[in-house]
DNA sequence: ATACAATTCAAACGTTCGTTTTAATTGTGT
DNA sequence: ACACAATTAAAACGAACGTTTGAATTGTAT
């Protein structure tokens, strides 16, 4: 063993493969990519994580566990303060993506990168990423499913899973920060990193609420 | 040369291609798996297209010219009726995603395998895949935005901009018909194929429009 | 019917892929 | 220091990749 609990090439393919992975993709990348962006020799990758499939989930959870044990304790928060009142939209709304948005100005927790490279996992097509993060997600999706019924009693609940869906939509959509449309191009350069995350939150998070609070579509019939 | 216009093999290629790429995405499908699905030699990509890139931007262009043409069509319609008065967000908002969600009901026009085709494309990373989308959109984004900026003449540019990517990435999202997370897990299969559709674009809508009417966030300064 | 272009076909091109192997090296516990 | 496990290293594996080649076949004019 090294002086490091894990060892420094095992972290280092990490690293590489989590800014490779967000650039080009799971099939854009090659782990030779990785252990020449890793600076670490061709076969670590099968020796450290065993296949390429299980790199990814690996890179992948080192962030989501956290992530998703912050939304976690966002709820248990939010809700032993409310203590039986159900929540605000809003707060739950934040609970879920703000939690997300705010881990970007944090590098230790993979800062723009893994954002980016979060709201571009949810759309890629191999089947092995959709099954994990199916499991990684069912616990937070659950409670945060439970905590919108009870905020919104008067609404569908199939309407409110629609609109959940549509605000991961959204939101993985901004985060990726791909915009394909080259729809925003006048990126206010003139400000600091952290201005812009606070900018891209609070406007996510009107328009997320906009959505979720929105009139019913007329066709609905009561949950 | 055949009795149709354009040789068969050209037009099979371009189907087995459009399910292809919508299931596995881009770099997850190689032109053998698409001469297979054809039933075509393997030459026969190259051949007819040049190189799998080609084929990939014919794929797409079969059926966004149509969509974007439609597009055009329905705000040119709308905005003559209104001569000079701008037009109600809704108005816009159908004109854009509703012209794009109604397409799944005609097979002819690529059906759903084409609507979740272009869901997907929106966040692929591929350079070449960008650069052809935002030049076969420009004109019409440019359009929209527009005849947005006319229609929230109180609303900063820079937030009708954004929200615009919002409602991008909430109806990409929507349409790829992936659903990382497995939330819509009550899919009403008791229901045809139709009904889905007006479904989905009523829920979607009114998520977009109360997304897009939502409340400034507070930080913004006028345009 | 003949000439010629368009298309199809089988085969192979060189490259890159993920992974494995085997040996060399490094670190650790005694 | 020595024995042994953990890690790194170079090389190679077979398979699959996108693409090209050149001959065989088909279609279309005259």
């Amino acid at each position: 063993m090294e002086a490091t609990s894990v060892s420094e090439t095992h972290e280092r393919i990490l690293d590489a493969a989590e800014r490779l992975f967000t650039e080009f993709g799971y099939e854009g990348t090659s782990t030779r990519m990785v252990t020449s962006e890793a600076k670490v020799n061709l076969a670590a990758v099968n020796y450290h994580f065993g296949s390429k499939e299980a790199l990814m989930e690996a890179v992948l959870r080192r962030r989501l566990v956290i992530v998703n044990e912050e939304r976690m304790r966002a709820l248990d928060e939010a809700e032993a303060k409310a203590n039986g009142q159900p929540l605000k939209p809003s707060q739950i709304v934040d609970g879920f993506f703000g939690t997300l948005l705010r881990m970007a100005e944090d590098d230790s927790k993979g800062g723009q990168t893994f954002q980016r490279l979060i709201g571009r996992t949810m759309t890629e097509p191999a089947n092995f990423i959709r099954t994990f993060l199916a499991a990684e997600y069912a616990d937070v999706v659950e409670r945060y499913k439970t905590a919108l019924f009870k905020a919104l009693p008067d609404v569908p609940k199939a309407e409110i899973v629609w609109r959940f869906h549509f605000m991961l939509g959204a939101t993985s959509y901004a985060i990726a920060g791909t915009d394909a449309l080259q729809l925003v191009t006048d990126w206010e350069v003139d400000e600091d990193e952290g201005t812009q995350h606070e900018k891209l939150l609070s406007r996510l998070m009107s328009f997320l609420l906009g959505g979720l609070r929105a009139p019913l579509p007329q066709f609905s019939e009561p949950s």
